[in-house]
RNA sequence: UGUCUUAUGGUGUAAUGGUAGCACUGCAGUUUCUGGAUCUGCCUGUCUAGGUUCGAAUCCUAGUAAGACAACCA
C-alpha cells in the first residue's frame, strides 16, 4: 500500500480560476493565448515583472503560448531603445515568447477594419479641435453632446479619411470616432477617437509611411484578436475600458472565438515611485544615475543592484495577483532576495571600514592558507584558501575600547574568534593624537587553528577578517532605499523633495580577499556578517567596485537601539 | 451628485456557505566558527448595520471608506 500524502493544493489566484472555468467551459476550442504588450517608451520595471511573470507564466502552466507584442501606436513618444532593452529584460527573468509581434504589423488591417466601420455608418471623420471634442465630451457625472460632425454621409467621411489617410490633412485638424453614445454613462463609450493624424514624427519601424495612428482602445483589442489571444490580462485602470474592448470585437467577429480581458492589480511598493513620468524626471534631472541606478526599481536597476531573476519571482509569487490596490513593502522584496542570495551567494571576507590588528606573537613574515567554506548552506560548493598573517585589517565595528556586557566582539581582555582561523585575545591598541584608534593588537592561541580540537572552545563572537598584505582594495556602494516616506505618490510634497538624502554611500578605502581579483560584472557574494553584494558594472579588475544588493540582518544593531 | 471596482492582523495574501490559515514584519527563546542562516513559540484580523441560512469572511440590501474613468497617451 501506498502512503501517498497528498500534495498541498496550492490556492488558485483569480485569473487561474477564470482560465480553468473557460477551459473547462471549451472556450476558444482550448486555447490559451496570452501577450505582454508593452509600449516601447520606457525601461521596464518591477511592475511590469508583475504582469509579465503573469502573462508567460499562465501560457506556461496552461500548455498556451505567450507572445511579445510592442504596442507601438505612437510614433510621437516611442523609440527602438526601448524595443532592446524590453527584450533583454524579459529575457534576463527567464522568459521566452513565442512570437514577437508590434501593434504596428497591424496598421493596414486596422485601417481597413476602420473603413469598414465607416461603411457600416459605425465612424465619423469630427473635424472640431481637441477643445471643443473634450468639451462636448461632458462629464463622468453629465452627458456629453454630439459633434455637429456626428451624422455626415458615409461617402464623405470616407473620402476625408482617405485625405487624412493620405497626408492632406494638417495634424491635428480631423480624427476618426467611433459612433457610440455621447450620453453613456462610460466615458469610453461617448464616441471614442480611434485615429488621429500624426505627420511630425516617424514611426520607429514604418517610418514615414503612415499619417495616421489608431488610439489605444481601437488598436489594442482588436490586435489581441487579429493575434489569437483568449486571456488579455491588464492593470486595473482598464476596468472601464473593457467595455469598450468588447464592443468592438462585436461589431465584426464572425465566429465563436473572442479574447477576454482580465484585470489584476498593478504593483505598488514603498519608499519608491513606478510611474514612468516620474522616473524618467529622476534621470534626466540626474537625481538617479541613470535608467540602471542601483536605486531604480526597474528590471536593469535590479540587476545592477544583485537580485536576481529567482528572488524577483519569489517576490511576485508572495505578493499575489488580486483586485485590491495594495502597497506592498519593500522588504518582502529584500526578504526574497536574501532568501534566495543564502542559499546561492559565496560567502567571503570584505572589511568596509578598516582598521589594522597586529597578531603580536605571530611570526612576522609567516603567512598560512586556511581553509573555509564557500557556503555553508550549499556543500557542493566547495571550500577555498585563504592567506592568513601577522597583520590584518578588522571592521572598525568589531572593537570597542570599553564595551557594554552584550557586546561580543573585541575588547581588551576578551577572546574572539577570527573566522576559519584562530582564537585570539585582544591585548591593547593604539590611537593617533586626534584619539582616532589606529592599531589593535592581540595574541593569538596555536592551539586553537581551525579545525584542531581546542577550536571548538566556545567563544562568543566571530569576526571576520583579511590579511593586509594579500587582500585587495575596493570601492563598496552602499544603497540604501530611495525615499523618506513609505508613500511618496501619495504625499502632498514634490516627490523629489522626498528622495532620501542617504540612499548613496560610497566607501572607497575598503579591502577584500584575494579570490575576488577573478570576479565578473553581476556575480554575487555574501560579504560575511554584512550582506549581500554583487560586482558592478564599473567594476575591473584595477579596481574593484561591489554593490551592497542588501544587509544581512543585524539583531546586533537592533539591539543597541533599544 | 454618474458608471465601474475594491474592503480579512502592522503589510500582503488564502479560506469558492461548514474549525479564519500562510508569508513578511515585530517580540521571546533554541542553535550556530557569520549577532547571518536554522528551529520553536507568541502578538495581532473578517469596514458598519440589517437580511437570507441550521450555519456567512463568503450570498442579498443599505451605508461607510478607498480607487479608476472626463489625453488627438498606453
Amino acid at each position: 500500500m501506498e502512503n501517498k500524502e497528498e500534495a498541498p493544493k496550492r490556492s488558485l489566484n483569480f485569473i487561474e480560476s477564470f482560465v480553468e472555468q473557460d477551459l473547462k467551459d471549451g472556450k476558444n476550442d482550448g486555447r490559451i493565448q496570452t501577450r505582454f504588450p508593452p509600449e516601447p517608451n520606457g525601461y521596464l520595471h518591477i511592475g511590469h515583472a508583475k504582469a509579465i511573470c503573469l502573462d508567460f507564466g499562465i501560457a506556461a502552466q496552461y500548455g498556451g503560448i505567450c507572445n511579445l507584442r510592442f504596442d507601438d501606436t505612437n510614433p510621437v513618444k516611442e523609440d527602438v531603445e526601448y524595443v532592446d532593452s524590453i527584450q533583454e529584460d524579459i529575457q534576463w527573468l527567464g522568459y521566452h515568447w513565442k512570437n514577437i509581434y508590434y501593434a504596428s504589423d497591424y496598421f493596414q488591417q486596422l485601417w481597413n477594419l476602420a473603413i469598414q466601420f465607416i461603411k457600416q455608418g459605425k465612424a465619423y471623420v469630427d473635424e472640431q479641435s481637441a477643445e471643443t471634442i473634450a468639451k462636448q465630451k461632458g462629464t463622468p457625472t453629465m452627458p456629453g453632446i454630439e459633434s455637429p460632425f456626428r451624422n455626415r454621409s458615409i461617402d464623405e467621411n470616407l473620402e476625408l479619411f482617405n485625405k487624412m489617410t493620405a497626408g492632406e490633412i494638417p495634424e491635428g485638424a480631423m480624427v476618426l470616432r467611433a459612433k457610440i453614445d455621447m450620453a453613456s454613462s462610460n466615458m469610453h463609450f461617448r464616441d471614442p477617437i480611434m485615429y488621429r493624424i500624426i505627420t511630425s514624427h516617424p514611426h520607429h519601424r514604418t517610418g514615414w509611411k503612415w499619417k495616421v495612428y489608431p488610439m489605444y482602445d481601437y488598436a489594442h483589442g482588436q490586435s489581441d484578436y487579429f493575434e489569437g489571444v483568449t486571456h488579455s490580462l491588464c492593470t486595473l485602470e482598464f476596468e472601464v475600458h473593457r467595455p469598450l474592448y468588447d464592443w468592438f470585437i462585436d461589431q465584426f467577429k464572425t465566429s465563436d472565438y473572442r479574447p477576454r480581458q482580465t484585470e489584476f492589480n498593478r504593483l505598488n511598493l514603498t519608499y519608491t515611485v513606478m510611474s514612468k513620468r516620474k522616473m524618467l524626471q529622476l534621470v534626466q534631472e540626474g537625481l538617479v544615475n541613470g535608467w540602471d541606478d542601483p536605486r531604480m526599481p526597474t528590471i536593469c536597476g535590479l540587476r545592477r543592484r544583485g537580485y536576481s531573476p529567482e528572488s524577483i519571482h519569489s517576490f511576485i509569487d508572495k505578493i499575489g495577483y488580486t483586485k485590491f490596490e495594495a502597497l506592498n513593502d519593500i522588504g518582502l522584496l529584500e526578504h526574497a532576495a536574501r532568501e534566495n542570495l543564502n542559499k546561492t551567494a559565496t560567502r567571503v571576507n570584505a572589511v568596509l571600514d578598516p582598521v589594522k590588528l597586529i597578531i603580536t606573537n605571530y611570526p612576522e613574515g609567516k603567512v598560512e592558507l586556511m581553509e573555509t567554506v564557500n557556503n555553508p548552506e550549499d556543500e557542493s560548493a566547495g571550500t577555498r584558501e585563504i592567506v592568513f598573517s601577522r597583520e590584518l585589517y578588522i571592521e572598525r565595528d568589531d572593537f570597542m575600547e570599553e564595551a557594554p556586557k552584550k557586546y561580543f566582539r573585541m575588547t581588551p581582555g576578551q577572546e574572539v574568534r577570527l573566522k576559519s582561523a584562530y582564537i585570539i585575545k585582544c591585548t591593547g591598541f593604539k590611537k593617533d593624537e586626534a584619539n582616532k584608534l589606529i592599531e589593535i593588537y592581540a595574541e593569538y592561541d596555536p592551539q586553537t587553528k581551525s579545525g584542531m580540537p581546542e577550536s571548538s572552545r566556545k567563544v562568543k563572537g566571530t569576526l571576520h577578517w583579511v590579511s593586509v598584505a594579500h587582500s585587495l582594495p575596493a570601492e563598496v556602494r552602499l544603497y540604501d532605499r530611495l525615499f523618506k516616506v513609505e508613500n511618496p505618490s501619495a504625499d502632498e510634497h514634490d516627490f523629489r523633495d522626498l528622495l532620501n538624502p542617504d540612499s548613496l554611500k560610497i566607501l572607497t578605502k575598503c579591502y577584500v580577499e584575494h579570490s575576488l581579483l577573478n570576479s565578473k560584472p553581476l556575480d554575487h557574494f555574501q560579504f560575511q556578517r554584512i550582506g549581500y553584494f554583487n560586482v558592478d558594472t564599473d567594476s575591473t579588475s584595477e579596481s574593484l567596485v561591489f554593490n551592497r544588493t542588501v544587509s544581512l540582518k543585524d539583531s546586533w544593531a537592533k539591539e543597541q537601539l533599544k
